[in-house]
DNA sequence: CGCATACTTGACGTCATTCAAACCGTGTGG
DNA sequence: CCACACGGTTTGAATGACGTCAAGTATGCG
């Protein structure tokens, strides 16, 4: 199936929106779309000729497994994001949808060929690496010191935001996009820790819980204050 | 004072290696190399114009300091590695020397120039920028699950393969390029417990203590063993 | 309805932190 | 030369936060 670039709805956000029409086209040609459903897998680590994506809707994990089973989540990808190890033979770590997924995936020889035709799409993928590696600092920064609590009203936060339209603004109820377990293994934390904290958090009036997945923001402020982090 | 890129330690790796005569000559014009010396910074997180470089010789870290003043090492940077956050208008780190160190600095503008103007240096920073991103979800993977011995012996013998000229074959004797308290700022933990686990592994017959800084690998596939890291 | 999966809750154990004191190498001044 | 102070480090004992193990409670699905 071919890409549908006209309708696509990160045309204007996505590494591919600094194309001009011609190359487009071109990079259309040597895309596929493709859906995942939750909890399959766009690539593995140690897979060769792992393809590169651009994420158009729904949402990813990248995680890694260590020797005893154990997952741990190093990166959410949203919309617009982009995955994809142009330079390593092999791909480092898992890639799986936490969501019903849609992407535009391409083949790493295409995009390394793209990269090399296009410098614009060379810059806009610099950009966001430089943001992913942003992202995976800050996380590095939340799970080196701070204590459950304030990791899980960072983490929660974090979600209420990316849940907004507008950049900065928390909204007030949303769900969250990952289980407990994921939750877990994203902060370093057990199921069990997870699940305490959240019930002090509620406890203490800083959020309320709406089944399992649902949360809503009742003291935003508190929540922040929890998170140990002013700005961002 | 103008760059020497002809004696220049890191010119056939550093992302200026893919230059042209040309194109390295106008580089040179617009960039200064500086010294710092242990403890002095390049540029502290909120700077605005801070500069980007290319470390020649000597180490850095990259930390933030949460609102307690507590400092969190995000990542090392080593000799040819790039500084320098290209997109964002303020900086979100600190960059502060770990030894004497050598740099070829560039304004932000500049390097924006050069970035646009020559398609290959944009592609090396791309790469770098992805290598920068996996080792910090390295040390984000460390940090996550492993307890406190691993965590040691994992920096330990990732020390010991950076002090190596070979790729991966860890050095018998090195320095560590890190206080106690550096080390555990970058790992998660207290001084207090990195002392003890040193201890321990140097108890167990893993490593060897010289002085406050140095360590002899005595049992290096023990050392690796406990890291709980087969590859890489 | 019965089973599976995800989540919650409780009791207990453990590992890292905390607080405190001692230690060591180095530089400074008497 | 010695006394002393100072930063970095080591060591000890007690506390506490999070993990582990285990049981119990939804929620959904065949």
């Amino acid at each position: 199936m071919n890409l549908a670039c006209a309708t696509c709805p990160v045309r204007d956000s996505a590494a591919c929106s600094v194309l001009d029409e011609a190359e487009r086209e071109v990079m259309a040609a040597a895309g596929r779309t493709r859906t995942l459903k939750r909890g399959e897998t766009l690539f593995a680590a140690g897979d060769d000729n792992a393809a590169c994506a651009t994420l158009v809707s729904g949402a990813l994990k990248v995680s890694a497994t260590d020797i005893d089973g154990n997952e741990q989540i190093l990166a959410l990808v949203h919309p617009a994001g982009f995955i994809g190890e142009l330079f390593a033979p092999f791909a480092q770590h898992d890639v799986v949808a936490l969501t019903e997924s849609q992407l535009c995936t391409f083949a790493k020889a295409d995009l390394n060929r793209a990269v090399d035709a296009y410098p614009a799409l060379t810059k806009a993928l610099l950009r966001r690496s430089q943001e992913d590696l942003h992202a995976t600092r800050c996380l590095l920064e939340l799970t080196g010191n701070a204590n459950a609590e304030a990791r899980l009203a960072a983490l929660i936060y974090d979600f209420a935001r990316a849940a907004s339209q507008s950049p900065c603004h928390p909204v007030a109820q949303f769900d969250l996009p990952l289980s407990r377990g994921e939750i877990a293994n994203m902060l370093g934390l057990t199921i069990e820790t997870v699940s305490r904290k959240l019930g002090d958090l509620e406890a203490t009036g800083a959020i309320r819980r709406i089944g399992k997945r649902g949360i809503e923001l009742i003291d935003p402020a508190h929540l922040q204050a929890l998170s140990g982090r002013s700005r961002e």
